[in-house]
RNA sequence: GGAAGCGUGGCAGAGUGGUUGAAUGCACCGGUCUUGAAAACCGGCGUUGGUUUACGCCAACCGUGAGUUCGAAUCUCACCGCUUCCGCCA
C-alpha cells in the first residue's frame, strides 16, 4: 500500500505531529456519547452546537472507517499469503491478483476517509472549551462577577494626575523617544522609574519562588509554531503575534506571554507519577501586535507592543485543577495586598472568557485616574483543553498516561503594576512613594521624585 | 557561513523488504522469597482508534510528507528537527 493513502485512525494523536490542523479541542468522545449535554452548556458561553451537522459527519465516518479498516485487513493478510508462498517457493500470483483487485476500492476509501477526518477535525476545532458548571452565565463583560473587593481607593485632596503626566514630569517617563526608536506604543524608561520597574518584577518572583512555592524558570521568547499551536495563539491569532520570518528554517514568533514556553515545557511529555504539581513562574518581556486594538488605550504604558510579565503556571492532575485555580489566583492577589493596591476579583462569565478557558478570573486594580478598575491579571483553568492539544500527560495510579491540567495567570503584569503604583501612591507634589515592600529593591528608597 | 552525522516504545538501544508492534537492558506493575527492605527469581507491561454484552478481534502509528512494492521501521526523494567539528561572535 502507498504511504500516500495511508489513513490513521488515530487522527487525534497524529494531528499533535501534523503543523497546519492542530487547534484546541474538546474531547471528541464527549461529542459522540454526550452532544446533546455538551450543545446546552456551550449555548450559555453564546456558542451554538451544529449537532447535525457534526451526526452526519460522525455516521458518515463510522461506516467507512469499518469499511476501509476490513479492507486493509484482507490486503493485510492477502500479503502475509504472498510471503508464506514465495518463501516456500510457490507460486503466489493468484494471491496477488486478489490483493490487486482490492486496490482501487481500498484507496478510494482511504481518500474519502482522510476527507472526512479533516472535515470532523475543521469542526471540532471551533468548539470552545466548556466553561465549568459555576461560570456565571452571561453575554458581555456587562455580566462579569465581582466576587471581592480589597483595598479602599484613595480620595485625594488634590487633583490626581495619570501616569503619563506623573512620569514624564519626573522625566523619567518618555514616549516620544521610544516612538522615535520603534514606534507607538513603545515606552521608554530612565533611572529611578527603570529601577522601579525591575524591582517590581524582582520582588514578584522573590514571591513566588520563597512563599508559594514555585520554581522559577527562564525561557526563550522566540518559539517556534508547535508551541504556539500547543497553547492555542495559532492559527486563530496569528494576526496578533510578531513573526520572525528566516530564510532556510521555519519562521519563530515572539512570545506574547510566558505562558506559551513555559506551557509548552510538558508538550508531548508524559511527567513521571509523582512529579505533579508543577509550579513555574518566570518573568519575561511580552510583546503583541494588539492587532484590532487601534484607537484603545492609546495613551501611556496600559497597552503596548512590549510589556514585562511575571507569569504563574500550574500543571496538575485532573482533579487538582480546581483546588489549583483558587490558590494561584490568591497567589497573584498576594502581590497586590503586598504592594497595597486596591484590587477586585471578577469571575469572567460565560460570554466573556476565553476561547479555551474553562473557568477565568480577572484581577483588576485601582487605577485613580481613569476613576475604575483595570485588569491587572487573569488567572484561567484550561483543565485538559491545551494538554489535549499539546499531549501533555502524567501518569496516572494504574500507571496509564492521562491528560493533565494545565492552569495560568499573570502574578501580575510588571507594567501595568508600575501604573498603578503611580497613580495610587502619588504625592501632592507630584513625588511617588515607594510600597514598602519594594524599598529593598530599590536600595531603601522611599520616594521618587522628591 | 562551511563539513559530517543522527531522528525507533517512559528511557537507553537492536533491527536494512515478508507472520516485526518491533530483540535486549533499565524503569514501572503484580507475585515468590524475606521480620522488613534490597537482591534474586517468575509473570505482566506502548499509544490511539474501530468493533464487541463480554473474552476478544481489527486498523494505524518507528521525525514529517511524498514515492517504489503484493507487502516498508527497513529502499528512493523532499522537508523539519537535533548533535558534532571548523569559522564568526554577546
Amino acid at each position: 500500500m502507498a504511504k500516500s493513502s495511508r489513513i490513521c485512525a488515530s487522527w487525534i494523536v497524529r494531528r499533535r505531529k501534523s503543523k497546519t490542523l492542530r487547534t484546541d479541542m474538546l474531547d471528541i468522545q464527549l461529542l459522540r456519547t454526550n452532544i446533546d449535554a455538551v450543545a446546552g452548556r456551550l449555548a450559555t458561553r453564546g456558542f451554538t452546537l451544529d449537532s447535525a451537522t457534526f451526526q452526519t459527519l460522525e455516521n458518515e465516518r463510522k461506516t467507512l472507517q469499518t469499511q476501509t479498516q476490513d479492507l486493509q485487513a484482507r490486503r493485510n493478510s492477502l500479503s502475509k499469503q504472498v510471503g508464506m508462498l514465495k518463501g516456500k517457493g510457490e507460486d503466489a500470483s493468484a494471491v496477488m491478483a486478489e490483493v490487486a483487485a482490492l486496490k482501487d476500492e481500498l484507496e478510494a476509501n482511504e481518500k474519502r476517509l482522510g476527507e472526512l477526518l479533516k472535515e470532523l477535525e475543521a469542526f471540532v476545532a471551533t468548539i470552545p472549551n466548556l466553561p465549568q458548571e459555576n461560570v456565571p452565565v452571561g453575554k458581555s463583560e456587562a455580566d462579569n462577577v465581582e466576587i471581592k473587593r480589597w483595598g479602599t481607593p484613595r480620595t485625594f485632596d488634590f487633583p490626581a494626575k495619570d501616569h503619563v503626566d506623573l512620569g514624564e514630569g519626573l522625566g523619567q517617563l518618555d514616549f516620544a523617544t521610544a516612538a522615535k526608536i520603534a514606534g507607538a506604543r513603545f515606552s521608554l524608561m530612565k533611572g529611578p522609574l527603570a529601577r522601579l520597574h525591575r524591582a517590581l518584577a524582582q520582588f514578584m518572583l522573590d514571591v513566588h519562588t520563597t512563599e508559594h512555592g514555585y520554581t522559577e524558570v527562564y525561557v526563550p521568547y522566540l518559539v517556534n509554531s508547535d508551541s504556539m499551536y500547543g497553547t492555542g495563539q495559532l492559527p486563530k491569532f496569528e494576526a496578533d503575534l510578531f513573526k520572525i520570518l528566516r530564510e532556510d528554517a521555519d519562521p519563530l514568533y515572539l512570545i506574547p506571554t510566558a505562558e506559551v514556553p513555559v506551557t509548552n515545557i510538558v508538550r508531548d511529555e508524559i511527567v513521571a507519577q509523582g512529579a505533579l504539581p508543577l509550579k513555574f513562574v518566570s518573568h519575561t518581556p511580552c510583546f503583541r501586535s494588539e492587532a484590532g486594538s487601534y484607537g484603545k488605550d492609546t495613551r501611556g504604558m496600559i497597552r503596548q507592543h512590549q510589556f514585562d510579565k511575571v507569569e504563574l503556571v500550574q500543571i496538575v492532575a485532573a482533579e487538582q485543577s480546581t483546588e489549583a485555580h483558587e490558590a494561584l489566583t490568591r497567589h497573584a492577589e498576594t502581590i497586590l495586598e503586598k504592594l497595597e493596591l486596591p484590587y477586585r476579583r471578577v469571575a469572567l462569565c460565560t460570554g466573556d472568557m476565553g476561547f479555551s478557558s474553562a473557568k477565568t478570573y480577572d484581577l483588576e486594580v485601582w487605577l485613580p485616574a481613569q476613576n475604575t478598575y483595570r485588569e491587572i491579571s487573569s488567572c484561567s483553568n484550561f483543565e485538559s483543553f491545551q494538554a489535549r492539544r499539546m499531549q501533555a500527560r502524567c501518569r496516572n495510579e494504574k500507571n496509564k498516561p492521562e491528560l493533565v491540567h494545565t492552569l495560568n495567570g499573570s502574578g501580575l503584569a510588571v507594567g501595568r503594576t508600575l501604573v498603578a503604583i503611580l497613580e495610587n501612591n502619588q504625592n501632592a507634589d507630584s513625588s511617588i512613594t515607594i510600597p514598602a515592600a519594594l524599598r529593598p529593591y530599590m536600595g531603601g528608597v522611599e520616594k521618587i521624585g522628591a
